[in-house]
DNA sequence: TTGTAAGCGTTATCAT
DNA sequence: ATGATAACGCTTACAA
């Protein structure tokens, strides 16, 4: 048990101001329900005594912390760091502080950290795609806490979702090299295990080549997680054998820069033989040698709008504002017309 | 105001149980303390009734959160990232949660972010750097909190701060380039402004330098912030006239791949007709056509044992702990003898 | 406009 | 081993 060193509290600014709690507690809250005098008095010795509120006792009396918890399946995707930060500056706007927890992809951590944010008393919960733990919506209903999917858009669940329509976004980019001329595809994918968002582009992807009645060979289907270097041997499997697809899809931006670094190894020229085309944009993406083709989604806008659903959610407030966020096919140097 | 629901309680647990609120808290808290028949029966009925301990009112009676501040500087890059997951990872087997919030590299919003961290009651506070806003030791000292300074290894604040020596790293790298014959430098630096990390990274160049009395030309000079594209620029601007350094010194990796890139682009032979490196090192680095030589710091080693420093504060354990992280140089192919 | 006092849901100190 | 009960520091009716 830690010293019994007893803080500065309200009741201490009261005394010394010669003033109730009560007025203390309004000036800080509803200062224009308090004298201007008494105002200032108390503001003075707030200043002089280095008060800072005690947010538990806040938090108990009124039961709300102004905390937001929010679980990450990782942090070290650039995307997912970006929405964070752009999340956590706009609530910080409205008073709001993070509480972040992190998943590692595992769906019973997932359920944990939420257990552990509601057991913090979070005001509000934000996750990353549909897919949970089959207890998470339960534990979430039950304490009757405020939530959000992010980076995924689902019409049929609206007003708990922001993010792309994955499936839609990688439906367009597929019908994209499709007009291209392309017929033969190959797949460097990310793993959809306990991942609805890499599943739904994954669908997306089928879907478009099913009706143009277009098929995928197995040994055209290769399945990874993340990294550039995992991309160059996923791509390097893909073309172990002859006759090479025309047109490689990857599941996100780093697999796609380790596909066109291999591919340039390899000394196949890109677009002329081979097209490469990736999903969201880093920085990298562009500045290489052969910049590739991928769908833009603005993370920073994801994070943002699920910060202004939250608060309107937890404020009761009507939601003005469009839970889809555009996903956006940016054509580079990578893809080109299928070889003849 | 939200509704007035009453929600499921610890008295309720008692109740139902047929104890008293002290035996309910024990059997959470202290459960070797309760005979084990009643251990059973409220394990069982916390468990029919759903019940979740309300946080913010332990907290109100232990004066303690379970809950760590910290304030970085972005989120976005890498190094940052991985640390504040392997942070997040250690502390939660612990038993405590990260609130985190941003300062975008301004001094004043780290106050602002650090008293709010306060008022939300955390046990304990993580910052980067050693050079913060006047204000902030004094509040951090005022409230008696355990804090600790990231990313730097200062031996004269030993115990305070978890990272490594920048200055002594660039220094080591600095001497590795003068080994190979190089006279003539060029720098791409990181903008030390609110930045001690990159200032003392730059310091250990400068002294490595002036050992041999070697000066940098102000041309040869250009100062940044991060990103590839950026790192093309200052890098461009560096060579605008002749004679060029031989050797560029980066300040951090995505200006070193900005270099490199530029390099390739510009014809510029690496390591034969000039040496580049960076600092950091993201998978990137090792994956581009030429892998570039930089100073390898372990991010997540650095957050672990925050982690483990600030458990060992907060509990008044010894630290039993080497808090300077290695920062080892890996050489790669962008960094060679001198051109004669 | 200001003060009084009753909570908020736990923990911890006493007794028993 | 268990129970009563006083904190913990703030907010918020209700009274004045």
């Amino acid at each position: 048990m830690p010293k019994a060193a007893r803080n500065i509290g309200l009741r201490d600014v009261a005394r010394v101001a010669g003033v109730s709690t009560a007025t203390v507690s309004r000036a800080m809250n509803n200062p224009e329900t308090v004298s201007e005098e008494l105002r200032a008095r108390i503001a003075s010795v707030v200043d002089h005594l280095g008060w800072v509120p005690h947010g538990a006792a806040r938090a108990l009396a009124t039961r709300r912390t102004g905390t937001i918890g929010a679980v990450f399946p990782t942090l070290t995707h650039g995307d997912f760091a970006r929405a964070i930060q752009a999340l956590q500056h706009e609530l910080s706007k409205s008073g709001y502080t993070l509480l972040l927890a992190c998943s590692e992809y595992n769906p019973k951590q997932e359920y944990e950290q939420v257990r552990k944010l509601i057991e913090r008393g979070v005001d509000a919960i934000v996750l990353v795609g549909e897919a949970h733990h089959p207890d998470v919506s339960g534990l979430i209903q039950k304490n009757n806490i405020p939530h959000v999917n992010t980076f995924v858009y689902n019409p049929e669940t609206h007003g708990t979702c922001v993010g792309p329509d994955n499936r839609k976004a990688l439906y367009k980019l597929t019908n994209y090299l499709i007009e291209l001329g392309h017929r033969s595809f190959g797949i460097v994918a990310q793993t959809a295990e306990n991942n609805d968002r890499a599943q739904a582009r994954l669908d997306g992807v089928r879907d478009a080549l099913a009706e143009k009645s277009i098929a995928i060979q197995p040994r055209h289907f290769a399945q990874g997680h993340w990294g550039i270097n995992e991309g160059r041997q996923l791509f390097r499997r893909i073309l172990e054998s002859k006759p090479w697809p025309t047109a490689v899809l990857c599941g996100n931006a780093y697999l796609s820069v380790g596909a066109v670094l291999e591919s340039q190894a390899m000394g196949i020229k890109v677009p002329e033989d081979m097209s490469i085309v990736g999903y969201d944009d880093i920085e990298m993406m562009s500045e290489l040698p052969v910049p590739i083709t991928t769908v833009r989604v603005l993370s920073d806008e994801v994070g943002r709008r699920t910060a202004r659903l939250l608060v309107a959610k937890i404020e009761n407030k009507p939601i003005g504002l469009d839970l889809e966020c555009d996903a956006e096919i940016v054509v580079r140097k990578s893809s080109g017309p299928a070889k003849a």
